[in-house]
DNA sequence: CGAAAGACTGGGAGCGCTCCCAGATCGGGC
DNA sequence: GCCCGATCTGGGAGCGCTCCCAGTCTTTCG
C-alpha cells in the first residue's frame, strides 16, 4: 500500500506529492514537467515514473496564477448560432485560426455572444484573464463587445476592421478591389444597368464593397442610380428580397453584384422564379466564394475572400502580439480575386 | 498622488489594494464582490466605491485556484468546421445549450477537436480543471475523446449515447422509435420496395435508426434485402452516393428512408436527375426535421429530432451532476415526431 | 592538490483569492 | 450596570504552481 497521497480519493496529486514520491524537491518535478533542462537523467526518470504512478496532471489554474498565463485564446463571434452554421465564412476562419494554432499550446476557445447578459459574462471572463489574447470576426461598428475588449488591455486582432481608421490590429480582405473588379467583370461583359445588393451597412465590409461598386460605375462613367441598390445582410434570406425589390423598382437591369455568395445565391433563385435567364438576361456575381457558389446553378461567379488565409493571419498577429505586447498595432490586408464561372 | 497599488501600470489591482483604499479588510471586499450577506451599509459603500476607482476586477485564476471551481463548461465536438458549419444539428445543440445557460455565470466554451493533436491539448486544459464539467456530442463509438473524459473524473453528459448500456449520463433522442414510424409511414402510403440510405454504422443513432428501419420491415412482412441498404456518413455528399448506388442495385425501389436530412436532400437531388418523381415514383422520408427539409422540393417529410430541447436537457443534466457529484449517470430520452410535407 | 567553474538540486517566496475563525462592536433584556 | 447573542470585521492559512537563489556535488585546470 501508499501513502494518503497516492490513493484515488484524497483529490488529484499534486507537484508535491510528485516530489516526495520521487524523492526530489518541488523544482525539479517543475523542471521536468515544463521539459526546462538542468535535471539529471536519473532524478528525471525517477520523476516520470512517479508522475505515472499517481497520474499526475497539472492544475492550471494554478499555474496561470503563478505565470498569469492562460494558454488559451478565444475566438469572439457576436451573432447567434444559426448565423455561425449558415455562413461558410466562420468555418473557415476556424480552420485557419486552429491550422495556425495547431503547434502551439494553446487551447482555441470558440465564443458566441448575442444577449447582453453573454456578453456581460464573456466580460467577466476576458476580465479575468482567462485567455492570453483575443480574436474576433463580424465586428459590427457599434458594438459594444469592442470596447470590452479595448477595456480589457488584452491583445487583439480582428477580423474585419469597423473603419479606415481601426485604432485594434486586424486583417482585412481587399474588399474595394474586389467589388470594383467584379464590376468591371460585369461591365467587360456589355451589363449597364447594374444592381446590386449590400450587406449591413454597420459593417465596413459592405460599406466598401458598395463603394467599388459606385466607383468602377463611375468610371465607366454610369450614373449612380439609387434604385439600383437595395440592401440586405449577409444572409440569403435578405438576398431574396432585395432582389424582388430590385426587379420591382428596375425590371430592365442586366446585372447584379450581391456583396455575399449567400446573397447572390437568394437572388438567383429570385431571378429563376421570374423566368430570367442567367447570365443571358441578368449577369450574376457574388462575393467571398464559398462552398454554396460552386453549387448554384449555374455555379456563381465572385469574388474570392481567403477566408482561411484570414484566420491564419489572424492567429498569427495574434500570437506576435501577445509574445510581444507593444501599443501600436498590426494590420493586414489580403488580396482578392475574381473567379469566373458561369453566372457571369 | 497615490500610492504604488493605486496607480495604472503596476498591474492590475488587487483584492488587497482595493481593500487597503476602502480601509477594510480583504475578507471585507471579497464578502462584497461576491455578493455575500454580513456586510454593513457603510463598509458596502467604500469597496464599491474603491472598486470603481480602481477599476478593480477580480482575477479568475486565482478564485479558481481558491476554490477549485472554474466557472466554464466546454462543449465538445469532434468534428471538423465544416461539419459544424454544414450541418445544422450542431447550431441548435448550441442554442439550447446557451439558452439554458443563460442565467448562470457559466461561460460556455465551444472545442472542436478533430486532430490527434488537439485531442493531446484538450486532454491538457480538462485536466488542468479549466471547465466545470463538459458537453459532448456527435460521439462515435470508439471515439479517444471519451475515455479521455471519463479518465478525467470531470462531470460529463454526452449528446447521442454511444450503445445502450452507455456507462456516462446522456440525452438521446428516441432514434427508434422515429425511423419505426417513417418506415410505417411509408408502408402506410403503400410503399413495398423501401430503401435506406443509413449514417456511418459507428454511431448508435445511425445502428438504431436502421434498426427500426429492419422492425418495420419485419412487422409488416416483408424481407430485409441487404440490397436495399446503403451506407452514408449523414452528409449530403454521402447521401448522393448512396443513392445513385441503390438506384443501380434495385431500379424497382419505391420509397427512401435516409438516416438524416441532409442525405436525403443529397438522395432527392438524384433520383430528380434520374427522372424519378418525387413521390410519385418514390417516396422519400429524412430525420431530424432541419432546416434544409423545408426547403427541398418537394418540402421533405421528415422525422423531428428535438435538437434545440436536447441541448437544453443536456445542459441541465450536467448542471444536476456539477451541483451533486455522484456515482450514478442520469439519461433523457426525447421523443421524435414524424413531420409530413410533400415527399412522401 | 586546491580552487574555480559547472551541473544539479531543494525549497522559500509569492501569484490573488476564498475560507473560516477569533475578535470587536453593538444592542437589548434582566 | 452587566451579560449574552447577533452582527461585523480583519487577517492567517492555504489552494498548487513557478521563479529564483543559495547551496551541494562534480569536474576540470593550473
Amino acid at each position: 500500500m501508499s501513502s494518503k497521497s497516492v490513493g484515488r480519493g484524497e483529490g488529484r496529486p499534486t507537484l508535491e506529492e510528485v516530489a516526495a514520491r520521487a524523492g526530489v524537491g518541488r523544482g525539479t518535478v517543475s523542471r521536468v514537467v515544463n521539459g526546462a533542462a538542468g535535471v539529471s537523467q536519473q532524478a528525471r526518470t525517477a520523476v516520470e515514473q512517479a508522475i505515472a504512478e499517481l497520474g499526475y496532471v497539472p492544475n492550471r489554474a494554478a499555474r496561470s496564477l503563478a505565470t498569469s498565463r492562460a494558454d488559451a485564446i478565444a475566438l469572439v463571434i457576436p451573432e447567434t448560432e444559426t448565423r455561425l452554421a449558415s455562413e461558410p465564412f466562420f468555418a473557415s476562419i476556424i480552420r485557419g485560426v486552429a491550422s495556425e494554432l495547431s503547434d502551439t499550446e494553446l487551447q482555441l476557445l470558440l465564443i458566441l455572444v448575442s444577449t447582453e447578459r453573454e456578453r456581460r459574462r464573456l466580460a467577466g471572463f476576458l476580465d479575468g484573464r482567462r485567455v492570453d489574447g483575443v480574436l474576433m470576426v463580424s465586428v459590427h461598428a457599434d458594438d459594444p463587445v469592442v470596447d470590452l475588449l479595448e477595456h480589457t488591455g488584452l491583445p487583439t486582432v480582428l477580423g474585419g476592421r469597423r473603419s479606415e481608421l481601426e485604432p485594434i490590429s486586424y486583417v482585412n480582405p481587399d474588399n474595394l478591389g474586389g467589388a470594383w473588379s467584379a464590376v468591371r467583370h460585369l461591365l467587360g461583359l456589355g451589363c449597364r444597368r447594374i444592381a446590386t445588393i449590400t450587406g449591413p451597412l454597420d459593417m465596413e465590409a459592405a460599406v466598401v464593397r458598395l463603394d467599388g461598386y459606385r466607383r468602377a460605375l463611375a468610371e465607366a462613367g454610369l450614373p449612380d442610380e439609387p434604385r439600383l441598390v437595395a440592401h440586405g445582410d449577409f444572409s440569403e434570406g435578405s438576398g431574396e428580397r432585395a432582389m424582388a425589390e430590385l426587379l420591382e423598382l428596375e425590371p430592365e437591369l442586366d446585372a447584379v453584384f450581391a456583396a455575399s455568395d449567400l446573397m447572390a445565391a437568394g437572388a438567383m433563385r429570385v431571378l429563376r422564379r421570374a423566368g430570367r435567364r442567367i447570365p443571358a438576361d441578368v449577369a450574376v456575381v457574388g462575393f467571398d466564394d464559398s462552398p454554396v457558389a460552386r453549387h448554384t446553378e449555374p455555379p456563381m461567379t465572385t469574388v474570392r475572400q481567403p477566408s482561411e488565409e484570414m484566420g491564419r493571419a489572424m492567429a498569427r498577429l495574434l500570437l506576435e502580439e501577445i509574445a510581444s505586447p507593444s501599443r501600436s498595432h498590426r494590420q493586414v490586408i489580403l488580396s482578392t480575386e475574381l473567379v469566373v464561372r458561369e453566372s457571369a
